[in-house]
DNA sequence: TCTGGGGTCCTAGGACCC
DNA sequence: TCTGGGGTCCTAGGACCC
C-alpha cells in the first residue's frame, strides 16, 4: 500500500460570460463596453445581457416590446439571435477545450465540464492558461469553477464572476473548510445548481436559507419531501461527486420543432402549413442522428398572457418506428386538426418526436409496410438540401413560399461572420 | 359484509437547466 | 400590436398481467 495520496480528480466547468452577447463583439467591436442585449426568436425577450445591460437593471426574460423605448433611451443596443454564429464558436471552443482533458462533458452550448488532475495549484494554473487560449484563439472571455463535485464547481464558477480578485478562476480547493462554510452561508439556497424557485420556497419554509443550511440539511428529510434528484444537490454540495460528467452523450432522446408566430392563427389550413414545415424539419434532425421514432406528440396553444389560455396537445404512436416527414404530417394534421377552434388565436405550435431506435435495426422490417411504393421522400429531400441549400425543396405546403403571417421576426440580425462566405466580416484599414 | 397483491410498462406532467 | 426554444430526469398513476 503506498502511503502518498493522490490528489482528488478536480472538476471544472468553463463557461463563457454572456456567451451570445459576447459572440456578438468578436465581430462588432464597437459593442464593446455599451450595454448589449440578445433577443430570442421573434424579438421577444431578453436572453443575453452584458455586464452594461445588468447594471441597467435590464432583467432576464424580460418582454423586449415593453422596455425597448426605455433601454434605448439608456443606450443598450439590441440583436436578434444569431445562432448559426453561437453554434459555431460554441463548437471551436469545445474543440479547445477537449485539449486541456481526457474528459469532457459539453454540458450547454456556452459550458463544459472538464476534468483537471495535479494539486490545487496545478489545477489553478491549467485554468489561467485556458482562460488566455480562448480570448486569444476565439476571442471569447471564459471564467473557470474548480472543485470536488459539479454542484460545488457551478457556485465556484459564480464566485470567478462577482470576485473581480479572482480574475476569473475560482478555485474551493484553495479554501479553509470554515471559509468553504462561510462562502456556502452567503449564497441563497435558490441559487444552488438543481433548486429553482419552487423547491427553494418550500425548503425556505422548512428553514433552509442558504447553500450552507442545505449542505448541513438531514439527507433522509430531503429526499423523503423531495426525491432523489435534490438529495444529490446535497450530498454534492458536501463535496460528494454524486453527478459523473456524461463524456458522449451520443444521440438526443427527444428531438421537437416549435416556434411562436408573431402573428397568431387561427385556421386549419394555416395549421397544415405551420405543422408541415415542422414535421419535416423535425424529421431532419432525426434523420441527422439516424434514428426513427415511434412517438409524436403535437400542440397547439394560444396565448399564455392572455385570458382563456388553452393548449390542445395529442399523443401518437406510429405503427412502426418511422423518419418519414410525409407519415409524420399526415397523422399531425388527422390528429391536431379536429381540435382547432376557429374562434381563437393560436400563437404557438409544437411538434416533437420520442421513443428512438436506430434507423438501421428495423430494415428487415420492411415487409410490413402497408405502402410498398412508397418512396424514401425524407432522404430525397436531405440529399438535394444538402446540395443545394435548406430553402430550395420542401413538401407540400411546407414548399418554397415566403413571407408566411407566421414566420420569424428578427429584425437586428448579425451577419453568420464564421460560416457563410459572403458574410465574412470587413476589415476597414484606415 | 367481505372482492388480492405484486410487478412491469407506459405516458403525462412537474421541475429544472441554459 | 409585441412575452423563446430545446432539452433532461424523475415520479405518479393508469393499464395490464399473472
Amino acid at each position: 500500500m503506498s502511503e502518498t495520496k493522490a490528489p482528488a480528480p478536480s472538476i471544472a466547468i468553463v463557461d463563457a460570460n454572456n456567451f451570445y452577447v459576447s459572440c456578438e463583439r468578436i465581430f462588432n467591436p464597437k459593442l464593446e463596453g455599451k450595454p448589449v442585449v440578445v433577443l430570442s426568436n421573434n424579438d421577444g425577450c431578453v436572453i443575453a445581457r452584458s455586464q452594461e445591460a445588468k447594471a441597467l437593471k435590464i432583467d432576464m426574460a424580460a418582454p423586449w416590446h415593453s422596455i425597448s423605448a426605455e433601454a434605448t433611451a439608456h443606450g443598450v443596443i439590441a440583436r436578434s439571435s444569431n445562432y448559426e454564429l453561437y453554434g459555431d464558436l460554441s463548437a471551436r471552443t469545445v474543440e479547445l477545450l477537449g485539449r486541456y482533458t481526457s474528459s469532457q462533458e459539453v454540458y450547454s452550448i456556452d459550458e463544459s465540464f472538464i476534468r483537471l488532475t495535479g494539486t490545487p495549484g496545478e489545477v489553478t494554473a491549467t485554468a489561467r492558461e485556458i482562460r488566455t487560449a480562448v480570448k486569444k484563439l476565439i476571442g471569447l472571455p471564459v471564467s473557470v469553477g474548480i472543485a470536488t463535485s459539479k454542484t460545488l464547481a457551478k457556485l465556484a464558477n459564480r464566485g470567478s464572476k462577482t470576485a473581480p480578485a479572482l480574475a476569473g478562476v475560482c478555485n474551493l480547493a484553495a479554501y479553509s473548510p470554515e471559509q468553504l462554510t462561510t462562502i456556502l452561508t452567503s449564497i441563497e439556497v435558490g441559487q444552488v445548481w438543481g433548486i429553482g424557485a419552487r423547491t427553494a420556497q418550500k425548503l425556505i419554509g422548512m428553514g433552509i436559507y442558504s447553500a450552507a443550511d442545505l449542505r448541513d440539511a438531514d439527507a433522509v428529510r430531503v429526499r423523503s419531501r423531495f426525491g432523489v434528484v435534490q438529495e444529490r444537490v446535497l450530498q454534492e454540495l458536501r463535496g460528494l461527486d454524486c453527478l459523473p460528467l456524461e463524456e458522449l452523450r451520443a444521440d438526443k432522446e427527444q428531438i421537437q420543432f416549435s416556434r411562436s408566430f408573431s402573428i397568431p392563427i387561427s385556421t386549419v389550413h394555416e395549421l397544415r402549413e405551420v405543422l408541415s414545415v415542422y414535421t419535416q424539419r423535425a424529421a431532419a434532425r432525426l434523420r441527422e442522428q439516424g434514428s426513427l421514432a415511434r412517438l409524436m406528440r403535437c400542440y397547439a396553444s394560444t396565448s399564455p398572457f392572455k385570458e382563456d389560455h388553452v393548449t390542445h396537445a395529442v399523443s401518437l404512436a406510429f405503427p412502426n418506428p418511422t423518419d418519414d416527414p410525409v407519415e409524420m404530417y399526415r397523422a399531425a394534421i388527422a390528429a391536431l386538426g379536429p381540435q382547432l377552434q376557429s374562434h381563437r388565436k393560436y400563437v404557438r405550435v409544437g411538434v416533437s418526436l420520442h421513443d428512438f431506435s436506430p434507423s438501421d435495426s428495423h430494415a428487415a422490417l420492411d415487409i410490413f409496410d402497408t405502402d410498398p411504393a412508397a418512396f424514401k421522400a425524407g432522404a430525397v429531400l436531405d440529399a438535394i438540401t444538402a446540395k443545394y441549400g435548406a430553402d430550395t425543396l420542401g413538401l407540400g405546403l411546407g414548399g418554397l413560399r415566403t413571407n408566411r403571417a407566421w414566420t420569424m421576426r428578427r429584425d437586428m440580425v448579425s451577419p453568420r461572420a464564421t460560416t457563410h462566405w459572403s458574410e465574412l466580416a470587413t476589415v476597414h484599414a484606415r
